[in-house]
DNA sequence: TCTTCTGTGCTCACCAC
DNA sequence: GTGGTGAGC
């Protein structure tokens, strides 16, 4: 979930255009030429993002296995505390926080599952009799596999969607095109505009039956249901039921709530796994919304949010639970502003807010990052184990070395299954007393087609040698935890720039550039691309960075859409470099903006480029500045600003 | 009822040195 | 290469 920009830089445009008068276009009036193009990306009006995921997920997991009553409570339990608790157990007040004994005094007949385990000369993670920390290891991984199975539910349902799995139970939907064929298909009227009629607004909508479809999160706050239903008919006042009149982009979240809803019960009826979702404009929002369960309980389990319910929605929320805010930046400007809510931090954004616009526009809403498929599996896979019985003897470490390996082999097999030339690169070991005490030791890992745990075990016992020889003789051991990963992990393939297929950005130093497509491979080979071997680009006059297109396989004139039209296809590239020259255009601005404002914004960052990676550089950002500052106080350590 | 807050035991990513 | 942190589930 990579935005493309740096978030605290991303380059404000859009709410330039239009700016603070209205910067979540919820009045934005959509025109044919909105409708009709299909190069908007993330600047679509019409643009429709779901999250979907499963409740429970553990314990949803244990249900289809052992094929339970769905209405029977049920647990998984992680030795002793719970790590997934069921609907129905939640029902007898039982929490993630519980103790396994303690939920069972709450609910004697409660099914506790324990997570599948691996011990030493387990081919596989299993639920083995009675399990025991001190000879077993937790394995979540009969958990990742179902997830799979989720994924390819959805993508089987939804051929040509953008899917970006977000997480263990989590997935981003962009419906964008789905919604806006059914919508021309629907509406046909709306696809024969003239030429001169492309930039006046649409007829208005249909009226929308949201009852069917899910559950609508209010425009107002703070009314119950009761409420709700005798302000339809007069208490509110006129300018907010204009406001809640439909919109094309509510008849396309609509349509959005449809699609959810097919592949959601395709799910279940396949898999046996119910899930919810949420529906808004972008990626921030949905997630959002998909976690509004408060009329939410079993029955309506797809939640939307209306452009018109956005900033309503927001206020009340602590900005700390929003991403990226949720550490020691949400608590630096907490304590800076004494705020907590969101609407807190709208009043007092000025301060500092034009040096964070990241956190200016997620505040209201507005966030472009892209639904991306996940290109390359991990970077790296660990397997760790806490031990309870601290090891003494170094010849203990040899057992635990064949239960960590034996949960990277499986792994390792299961991400070749999809991707069979999987080659970690590196193998790490590590041995730890405590916190910050302890080494780690690495090995370079040959590629080999059936890794088992003897050849691991093998290379991670000389690793295991030469941090026993870091051991003071005769001190004790004392070893609390231990740590096995596979890092560098790519694909043996040679020329394989296509397998990451976006332009890499290598590092966020001062003098880093884009590098478009490292060995020169061909953005999207054959036949559509207006050049096979270069990145459609601009040079900025100003900063003299090469900005470069990035290239995502869900674009127009790619295989779904069937356009073959070259020329066509060059428009796409030639708009979309516009719209880049905009975007970066506006990064200048702001940045001028900035320096204006509040003195001088130290961030040495590049512009708003593609393809790199806005966690990244966040967290290097924030990073650096509490190293370099020290005990600097406040926020000031993340908006470096000064006199 | 909903939310939020804690915590543990992982897992992954990234950066500084 | 190695150590260390932040963050999320």
């Amino acid at each position: 979930m990579d935005a493309e920009i740096h978030p605290l830089l991303k380059g404000k445009s859009k709410s330039l255009d239009t700016d603070n008068t209205d910067p979540t276009h919820q009045h934005e009036a959509i025109t044919y030429r909105h409708l009709l193009s299909q190069t908007l990306g993330s600047r679509d009006p019409l643009r429709v993002i779901a999250l979907c995921d499963s409740d429970a997920f553990y314990a949803a997991c244990e249900m289809v296995r052992l094929g339970t009553d769905p209405e029977l409570p049920l647990v998984v339990q992680q030795w002793d505390s719970l790590i997934a608790v069921n609907y129905p157990a939640r029902k007898f007040g039982i929490s993630r926080m519980d103790k396994a004994a303690d939920a069972k005094k709450k609910c004697p007949e409660l099914i506790c599952v324990h997570v599948p385990t691996y011990k030493e000369g387990d081919a596989e993670p299993g639920h083995w009799g009675p399990v025991d920390p001190r000879t077993h290891k937790t394995s979540l991984d009969t958990y990742r596999t179902e997830s799979g199975k989720i994924l390819n539910v959805f993508k089987e349902e939804l051929p040509g969607v953008e899917i970006e799995k977000a997480s263990i139970d989590e997935a981003f939907f962009d419906l964008t095109r789905p919604v806006r064929e059914a919508l021309l298909r629907r509406y046909p009227h709306l696809a024969s505009a003239s030429p001169k009629d492309m930039d006046t607004p649409l007829p208005p909508p249909p009226p929308i039956k949201w009852d069917e479809l899910g559950h609508l999160i209010p425009i107002e706050p703070e009314t119950t249901p009761a409420d709700e239903k005798e302000g339809q008919s007069s208490k509110i006042p006129e300018a907010v039921k204009e406001e809640s009149l439909p919109t094309w982009h509510d008849v396309a979240l609509s349509i959005g709530a449809e699609l959810m809803a097919g592949v959601r019960e395709k799910v279940r009826t396949k898999l046996g796994y119910t899930t919810s979702a949420g529906i808004a404009r972008n990626k921030f929002l949905a997630k959002l919304t998909a976690s509004y369960r408060k009329f939410n309980s079993q029955v309506r389990r797809i939640s939307i949010l209306r452009n018109a319910a956005i900033a309503n929605y927001l206020r009340p929320m602590p900005f700390q639970k929003i991403r990226f805010l949720g550490g020691k930046l949400g608590k630096a400007i907490a304590e800076e502003y004494d705020a907590s809510t969101v609407g807190d931090l709208l009043c007092i954004q000025n301060k500092y807010g034009e040096s964070a616009l990241w956190v200016w526009e997620i505040l209201r809403g507005i966030d472009r990052s892209e639904v991306k498929a996940k290109t390359a599996f991990f970077k790296s896979m660990s397997a760790s184990k806490n031990l309870l019985k601290p090891l003494v003897k170094p010849a203990e470490g040899a057992h635990w070395i064949r239960i960590l390996a034996a949960d990277l082999v499986f792994r390792l097999k299961a991400a070749r299954a999809e991707q069979p030339t999987l080659w970690p690169k590196t193998l790490v070991l590590g041995a730890y007393k405590g916190f910050g005490n302890g080494h780690s030791k690495q090995a370079p890992f040959p590629f080999i087609k059936d890794v088992s745990v003897d050849i691991i075990a093998s290379i991670a016992d000389k690793l295991w040698k030469e941090l026993m020889g870091l051991e003071v003789e005769g001190a004790p051991l004392n070893i609390r935890h231990m740590h096995m990963s596979f890092t560098g992990v790519g694909t043996a393939e040679t020329g394989q720039g296509s397998i990451e297929g976006f332009l890499k950005n290598l590092s966020a130093n001062e003098d880093d550039d884009v590098l478009p497509f490292t060995d020169g491979t061909p953005i999207n080979p054959g036949r559509n691309s207006p050049d096979c071997h270069t990145a459609p680009s601009f040079t900025c006059t100003r900063c003299g960075k090469t900005i470069s297109l990035e290239v995502n396989n869900s674009d127009a004139f790619n295989d779904a859409t069937g356009a073959t039209d070259i020329s066509r296809a060059r428009l796409d590239w030639n708009s979309r470099v516009d719209n880049l020259k905009r975007e970066h255009e506006d990064y200048h601005y702001a940045l001028d903006l900035t320096r204006r404002t509040n003195g001088t914004l130290k961030v040495g960052m590049p512009g708003p480029v593609s393809g790199s990676s806005s966690k990244k550089k966040r967290k290097t950002e924030s990073r650096s500045r509490v190293s370099t500052k020290g005990k600097s106080p406040g926020i000031e350590r993340f908006f470096n600003t000064s006199k």
